[in-house]
Order: structure tokens, then C-alpha cells, then sequence
DNA sequence: CTGCTAAACTAACGATCGTTAGTTAGGCGC
DNA sequence: GCGCCTAACTAACGATCGTTAGTTTAGCAG
């Protein structure tokens, strides 16, 4: 038996509908009927919409920094220095939170612009900290020259556009488990950056 | 002076709108606005709302669909079976298609899901036409032996992936011009594939 | 049995949604 | 000057939006 929250029930809920229709395609009323309930009746539990896509949103940041911070800390443990190592873990925690919660994580890439002013400049400025860490490893990695040389910019965005596009394409049933996906994303960036040709 | 149709100022503020806060969350009247005239006033122009975002998805499918044509009959006139210069051409082509108008690209990525069940349905196939032709060139890279072994559907999804995240960054006035981001891409795919490793 | 709590309900509010209908104003060809 | 076309207008429709208020129901603790 697995403990649930009714507002655990609510987000889970709002995370699909979220992800299939986005935000302001998806209503109070919607969300109710797939908790089989009345649309008013969420906010005994809830005291806005706003707030619903907020908790989805804060937790998935969340997620990505903490597994980020495992990841660095871990490949700075075995293999200190060492740019490929630092941005393979950071690519494959990227695509472990992704593909865990594929439904959070596609609201976390996609819905955070219809958040108010000051929590969208919020997850603005921690997307920004996020990029900069795979951002540094590229750098460094060129700067010592087992990347080739290449804009570390356009580079980091590649990378980052590539694991994120995974949410749009990847599903927990089908032919692709979760670790193959995210190991072989980890080979495809690697030789995207080591390449000599 | 530019020729322009009020349907076609329609579309593009229509265009620019969609893309920043999305079909759903953009209503006619937001668009009227912005052509500084009564919400009602657009039907005369236009027969429905979801009719404009048809337009917008459609005239960019076509665009992606006839620059991969020129793009795959150029690449075969002079060099001849070689799929990394057919892939290179293709992504280029996707490229140019993608920055010479981020608005109409932007809404064609993200927003075809909320047309009509047909119309959702047709954009679906064509898209999966599109992917097909960039699979192909991959699966007979790997055959030809001129690409490292891997999983041909994962590295196509990831390329395109990649490439279309562009609208998310891409500043037309930005320091990075549409055509040093095209060699980039085209630059990093390759290296991606060919890697040896 | 009583009281408390969680979770739902009904009813309604003002605002906004996409859309229709009918009308008005200006410019051009005949 | 008359008729037509383009492009706008005002007014309103029924539906749905997010949200509030007050009430009811069921289960459990004392």
C-alpha cells in the first residue's frame, strides 16, 4: 500500500493533464473530473492553480539539483579532474530524473513560463545555475583538450535540448528502458564533444 | 514596401503570441489587441481560431518538408550515396528553416497538439515522414560503416531533438549569427555519429 | 453519544472565452 | 452618384474560467 496525500493526488493528476494539454489548456474543472470530483473541491486542498503548477515545478528544479549534486560530487570522487567523467554523471542523473517522472519532468521543461513574474524569474536564475555546471565541464574539458574546440554555448544548449527533447518521445513502456536511453545518450554527447574529425 | 495581407499580419502576430504563451493561453481578443482592433473584427479575416493555428502549422510544415527536398536532391547531385553528406544537408536545411522564422518554427514544434483529432493526426504523420528521412541517412551511415554503431531511432530523435531546442535560445539579434549556429549543429551531429570512441 | 476532522458537496460571483449578427465608414470603378 | 469591397465597429450569445462561501457527509477518538 502506497501512502498518497490527497495533494500528492492532485499534482500526479495535474502533472498529466499538464503535460498532455499545458497549463492554460488544462482547467480546475479538468483536474477535478479525473479525481472523479467536484472542481471546487480541489481547493480545500490547494489555493490556486497557479500553486498547483508551482509544487510540480519547484520539486522536478529540485530533483535535477540534487541529482546533480550527487552526480558531481560522485565522478569528482573517482576520477577528480575530469571533465568527460563530471558531464557523463551529470547526463546520465539528467536523464534518470527525466525519465523517472517523465509527466513532472515535461511540465518542469515546458510550463514554467506560464508562472507569475517573480517565480518565473526564480526558475529562470536556477535553470541558468543548472546550464552553467554542464556549461563549466565543456569548457574545461576543451580547455584541456579532450573536447575538441568548439562554442561551448551552442554546445552546452545542444546537449541540454537533446536530453530534454527525451520527455517528448520516451515512454516508460516501450522498447527503451530508461538506463539504455540514458547510457547511450551519455556515448552520443561524449563523441559529440571528443570527436576529432 | 512590403506586400502583406491582413491575413498574413494575422497569422504573424498570431505566430509570435502562440509561441510566447502558447494556443491555449492566448485568446483572439490578445491578438486583436495587438493589431489594435476589436477581437470580433478577425472574423472577417479568419473562420476560427484553431484555422489560424492550421495556417501557421501547416505553411511551416511545408517549409521543413521542400527545404529537406532541395536539401536531399542537392546532397545526392554531387556526393553521390554518402549519407554524412546527406545528413549534413538535411540538417543544415532544418536549421535555416528553424532561424529564418523562430516564431512560426516554435509554434509548429510545440503547439500542432492543439489542433483538431484530423488535422493533429495529419501533422503527426508528416512529422514522422520528416524523421524518417533523417533515420534513413543514419541506418545506412551505420551500415556503410562510415557511423559508429548505435541505435539508429534514439540518435535520430536526439538529433532533431537537439536541433529543434534551438527556438528556445535562438535571438535573431544575438551574438550568434542563423548561419555559424547551421555549421555548428551541422558540425557537432556529424562528430556525434562518426565519433569513434 | 459527542465532537472533531477530512473531504466532499451545491450554488454562485464576475470575468473572460470563441463566435455570430448586424451595422458603419472609407475608397475605388463604372 | 451608385454600388461594391474591405475593414472595421458594437452588442450580445452561451459556455467556461478561477475562485469563494456555506453546507453536508462519513469516519474515528473520547
Amino acid at each position: 500500500m502506497v501512502e498518497t496525500t490527497r495533494r500528492q493526488e492532485i499534482e500526479d493528476v495535474a502533472s498529466d493533464l499538464f503535460r498532455e494539454h499545458g497549463y492554460a489548456g488544462t482547467s480546475i474543472r479538468d483536474i477535478a473530473r479525473a479525481l472523479s470530483v467536484q472542481g471546487a473541491s480541489l481547493y480545500a486542498h490547494v489555493t490556486s492553480k497557479e500553486d498547483v503548477l508551482w509544487s510540480i515545478v519547484d520539486r522536478a528544479a529540485t530533483r535535477f539539483e540534487e541529482a546533480a549534486d550527487r552526480a558531481e560530487a560522485e565522478a569528482e570522487a573517482h576520477a577528480p579532474g575530469d571533465p568527460a567523467e563530471a558531464l557523463a554523471a551529470l547526463v546520465k542523473a539528467h536523464v534518470d530524473v527525466l525519465t523517472s517522472d517523465v509527466d513532472e519532468a515535461g511540465v518542469f521543461v515546458s510550463e514554467w513560463r506560464a508562472l507569475g513574474d517573480e517565480r518565473r524569474a526564480q526558475v529562470l536564475a536556477r535553470r541558468d545555475a543548472y546550464q552553467a555546471r554542464f556549461r563549466g565541464h565543456v569548457e574545461e574539458g576543451i580547455a584541456l583538450g579532450v573536447f575538441a574546440m568548439t562554442d561551448p554555448s551552442i554546445a552546452t544548449m545542444t546537449i541540454l535540448g537533446a536530453l530534454n527533447s527525451i520527455v517528448t518521445w520516451y515512454d516508460p513502456d516501450g522498447r527503451l528502458s530508461a538506463d539504455r536511453i540514458a547510457d547511450h545518450l551519455v556515448d552520443l554527447t561524449l563523441r559529440m564533444l571528443e570527436g576529432s574529425r
